[in-house]
DNA sequence: TTTAGCACTCATCAAGGAGGAGTGCTAACA
DNA sequence: TGTTAGCACTCCTCCTTGATGAGTGCTAAA
């Protein structure tokens, strides 16, 4: 499609770019990387690639820019892996298994992490616990009127829910459904609630032991919300691209807004392992002039969460994808463990 | 010390500027509020205030803007509180009460609607569980070498801590020792756990016991640490002294320093009730152009945490004032029921 | 004590011009 | 046929300049 001229050409467009937020001009091509041509000749290939679509010019006597076209060129084509050294990588183990305090806290270091070593925006999704397996569920008595249900998944991924009855409550009846309830639930998922299992774990309890399981498994799916957390969103004030408070104002109101976010991420990550969504390619608008590296991580065999990093179509895609990667690894580990 | 006209121009002035974000004139004044003075009288007493420093001046020719020291004779001696109407009123206690669903969920919620009502930005911290009185304590045994601690506090306030273990244990031991802390620790808090208890509850268990409660004491410390929250932080965009990025970008700074944040508020918040911290009054340094509006929120009658509100000097101070008291009242009423 | 009048200051904005980076095109060259 | 030097051209950026106007401080009169 591109010979290796204009692949060269191109690669060095992008990485004087991406460091400098200039557009790039022939001569600076021809001075500082050997290609062995002159700015007369870089120019004409950078007008070929202008027409196919992967450069453009802000105007007319400025250099040229890459496209989003010409992102999406470098990431499938052109970029190498960022090698992350040894002390780093380690580094990057020992911080997250340090902060494993709860599963909030460690995804939440995982963004902060990710923010840190990219110098972007970094986003989590809080793993969807539907597909996690049930270990153990305790009812306990507070007073007359609440049980305290706590639901403890795979991963070490602990929910509580406060239930408060109309009707008094019986301590030892409160222990036998309890008993009852965490034997059928174990191993299966929030999936499998439903009035199946409902009418089976309810046959041998009176009305009271209804109205409290069915409050439990209400409450229990209540919990089961995905959430979002972001981190290092000042970063964005480090780029040229968000001088403009506009431009800044509407990116954070974005990320503000956790549902459309969780919708972004989703529909970034369809499937496993790093994606790259540049610019345009996204459909939201204030994200339009950014990318968005997505990785998502896993507890045993399965997905349940995303991790990824925002920041301008002016990024170091190379460092980004391979930071998200590495963490969203070291993430899955941990939690697998 | 000011007459009653120098109190009227100051007003006039303060609340003409926190309108428009523009330098007062002496025309403005003697035009929109009926002083019954021309305006050069209110311009000599301009220059007195001037003077006495409670005006500035940004340029010669230019009108006159409040000092820090004009702030707070505003708000001491010259605002009134602002009327929230009845029907706010009951949407705030609805809001909150409607996101009760766990503490963590209603506190964020008070962040939310106080930075909708006041276009500031919300912060707030999280109980101090130092003072609350624990409910009950429950270990549930996971597997051979893991237990889930969950502690009950006063108002609902949940926290669990997975443990994990070398030695294997024995599930009817750790009900035991289970059933033994709880009854010890019931009515006591934070403050009161140490060697005694230790001592006290270990008395009649072996070795593994002694670990067991070791563990579950020193987790439950760890997750006693405060959290701090913000809310609504796009807000500053819409105000023009963060027109400029470099300003904007201090200010997140500084909020994403959950350290430097906690440590602000704990030292705006000393005494009960709301609290008013005007630009250079503040000791960090980003802040000095802000102004923190703090209030308490109670459990019972212990203060566990702080609300409050982030804004420019130029704030509308009476209906900040309001809406963050009244959402920590508003709070403090539902975490106490 | 208050007020009208006036000279003065200085921020802001628009217009104009110099400088410079980078281009496209042409013509010569290998 | 591809490459390169040269050059005219474009247009952004920055600086200067001058006009405008808001607002002041001071003075003198009421």
């Amino acid at each position: 499609m591109l010979d290796e001229r204009k692949r060269s050409i191109l690669r060095a467009i992008i990485e004087n770019y991406v460091q400098t937020a200039e557009p790039v001009g022939s001569r600076t091509i021809a001075r500082k990387h050997n290609l062995g041509v002159s700015s007369a000749t870089i120019r004409n290939e950078m007008a070929d690639l202008e027409e196919t679509g992967y450069l453009q010019q802000p105007h007319v006597s400025a250099g040229r820019i890459p496209s989003d076209k010409g992102y999406r060129f470098y990431v499938d084509m052109l970029m190498e892996p960022h090698p992350f050294s040894r002390g780093e990588y380690i580094q990057i183990q020992k911080d997250i298994y340090s902060a494993y305090n709860g599963l909030e806290k460690a995804i939440y270091e995982a963004a902060r992490l990710v923010s840190l070593l990219t110098q972007s925006i970094a986003v989590v999704v809080a793993p969807s616990t539907d597909d996690l397996v049930f270990k153990h569920l305790h009812l306990v008595t507070l007073d007359k009127n609440s049980v305290l249900a706590t639901l403890v998944l795979q991963a070490g991924i602990v929910k509580n829910k406060l239930i408060r009855t109309e009707e008094e409550l019986v301590s030892e009846e409160v222990q036998n459904i309890s008993t009852a309830l965490s034997r059928r639930l174990k191993g299966t998922t929030y999936r499998d609630l439903g009035p199946t299992i409902f009418a089976e774990v309810t046959r041998d309890f009176g009305e009271i032991g209804r109205i409290l399981v069915e409050l439990v498994l209400q409450g229990l799916m209540e919990e089961k919300e995905e959430q979002v957390y972001s981190s290092g969103t000042v970063n964005i004030f480090n780029q040229p691209e968000f001088r403009d408070p506009e431009r800044a104002k509407s990116l954070l109101e974005t990320l503000e807004e956790k549902d459309h976010l969780l919708r972004l991420l989703n529909a970034a990550s369809k499937t496993s392992g790093v994606q790259v969504v540049i610019g345009h390619e996204n459909e939201h608008n204030a994200m339009q002039e950014c990318s968005l590296v997505t990785c998502t991580y896993y507890v045993g065999g399965d997905v349940v969460g995303i991790l990824g990093a925002i920041g301008p179509t002016r990024m170091q895609y190379s460092r980004v994808v391979s930071a998200v990667g590495l963490v969203a690894a070291s993430l899955s580990t941990l939690l697998t463990e």
